[in-house]
DNA sequence: TATGATTGTCAACGTACGCAGACAAGACAA
DNA sequence: TTGTCTTGTCTGCGTACGTTGACAATCATA
């Protein structure tokens, strides 16, 4: 998920958090900070402790990549003309992928 | 790039500012903050805005994501019993692979 | 040499972050 | 109903963040 303001960030962690089934007590012990910044954060505040996100996406078993702003279609730089895709039923089978750009996001 | 602490984010700022041929006081007139700001960033200081540090990024041109910290062999689920795949040599051609994972991480 | 650009670092200052503790509202089950 | 859990929000407080302005060290260039 990109991340292009602290309410996206604030969608990511409340949305994981509900999938681990964790109360915000529950998170704020797991990452070592108070309930109360959780919901600060929660609620979409921009001016947080970029150290205190690190632990908490970690308390969550999410990561967070910084790459190049580039658009999905360098990935495809077999379909020169067409469209970027946005879904995979969009992708024709045997499409050619630049697999260097995909492996580079999960490297650790 | 993987972002595991301030550390990371200072390696990734300084060399996308050295990529593009700017100074300290140049980024930090793009980006709005001031010029002690970004060298405290690049000296790896873990408690700095998170706000300021999207700020940062955007006049980096650079975006942030944050997603579920899997590995990447779950991207290979054809080789299952074959080692996570390091170098795109590691991978021999026609290997499947999960490309609703890979999209997931290109989605705006 | 001199000059300019770049970067690290310091001091001072106003602001606000993150904390503990508390309270209220809502949801849900016993 | 009562009790518990969860969440949003408020207080006060200590700390440190981010800013401006400045200075020195380094490097490259004229």
């Amino acid at each position: 998920m990109k991340v292009n303001s602290a309410l996206d960030l604030a969608a990511a962690v409340r949305g994981r958090r509900h999938d681990l089934g964790l109360s915000q007590a529950d998170l704020a012990e797991r990452a070592g900070v108070s309930r109360v910044w959780i919901a600060t954060v929660e609620a979409g505040k921009r001016s947080v402790n970029f150290g205190l996100v690190l632990r908490l996406l970690g308390a969550l078993d999410l990561k967070m990549d910084i790459s190049s702003s580039r658009n999905l279609s360098d990935v495809f730089k077999g379909a020169k003309d067409a469209p970027t895709p946005r879904n995979l039923s969009d992708v024709s089978k045997g499409t050619p992928v630049n697999l260097d750009s995909i492996l580079e996001g999960y490297r650790e």
